[in-house]
DNA sequence: GATATTTCTTAACTCAGGTCAAGAAAGCGG
DNA sequence: CCGCTTTCTTGACCTGAGTTAAGAAATATC
């Protein structure tokens, strides 16, 4: 049940027994069915989650379209960050890919056991961090990669996203339709 | 020389005279002619700095290509946040647009700060969720507006960038090419 | 197991942005 | 104040992504 989250904990900060368990007690389970969300664009995401199985994504809204921000896998922690920290509310949608199960936590469990184990401030900032870097990767990629490039990209870096995902959310991702990616498919196949 | 800065501290968190002047003996004045740098790619940067005068920008260069990821007044803080934090090379380049006159900390006098005056927390978390307010609405524009439509949010949303900084290295920012952004001029100007 | 839905591809056409080339205008540096 | 650089625009042509429409194949649903 939390074999993943303890060497996904571990990789980030040594902790004894009694620690790990004090930390899975401030978590709560839950159970995503495919298509169920997580959070809603306008609503507070006051929890962020561990996702022990399955995959989610959150999303854009624009004139009715749909535009892919990120998708996470297990192992991974998923919210909405500025939602979090700033209790305002969120501009985008989190939903589930596949049946997921999760192990929430609520924002003041969080704020509490930092002041409770502070050794803890350090899973805090590795995670705020991940945010940022992985936000300025994605930037940087849609500035001045083209959606060929990015991707093979997507396929070098995250196979998992190519095997797991359909391909239209693929192209929402990558900033293209549907189409598109078909194209980009067979030329790639073509050349080589 | 220090008014632009406490007013931009003030909105943040209350401070004492002693308070302010302690904060303002950690900064040192640094002036940066145009084109000269604040920090380049494979460096650390673990300073961050005020702009008191002027406009800088950080940029990624691909195939010999900039790409402009941000803009920066006075009044606003700059660095790489990721090699800030992190002590990592930064992978991009900081440049003077203008002649500017900047105030920077050292990565250890802020965690000092941190320690000695804990209200000072406030002033980092802000930064950091700035940061990441910042990078995630640019990556959902790049994601789901066009060209032309970012360029009119630019020009509604922060006027100073159209007015002060040339048309090429906005383009640039806009994620296209000078003549485009010539031609999306045009058509705004004939469609009025 | 039949039907509906989701997923993915292909084709024809349109159009916005890239590329290459050129030149005008403004600003700067000596 | 003269020449050089920077800034910005325009035109012709090319290319890749959007749009619309259709259909095949795989999955889900009852």
């Amino acid at each position: 049940m939390f074999d993943r989250l303890k060497s996904s904990l571990e990789r980030l900060l040594p902790l004894t027994r009694d620690e790990f368990v004090y930390f899975v007690t401030l978590l709560t389970s839950r159970k995503l069915a495919k298509h169920e969300f997580f959070l809603r664009a306008g609503e507070v995401g006051r929890e962020i989650a561990f996702i022990n199985q399955g995959c989610l994504r959150y999303y854009y809204l624009k004139d009715g379209n749909e535009f892919n921000g990120q998708f996470f896998f297990e192992g991974s922690w998923i919210g909405d960050y500025q939602s979090f920290l700033t209790g305002r509310p969120s501009i985008q949608y989190f939903d589930a890919l596949e049946d997921s199960a999760l192990l929430v936590m609520q924002y003041h469990d969080l704020q509490k056991l930092y002041t409770e184990l502070p050794k803890f401030e350090r899973f805090g900032r590795v995670l705020a961090e991940n945010v940022v870097i992985g936000s300025q990767r994605r930037t940087a990629s849609l500035l001045f990669d083209t959606p060929e490039e990015r991707y093979l990209k997507l396929i070098q870096e995250r196979p998992k996203v190519v095997e797991r995902i359909p391909l239209h959310h693929i192209a929402s991702y990558l900033g293209i339709k549907p189409e598109s990616l078909s194209r980009i498919r067979k030329r790639l196949a073509d050349s080589r």
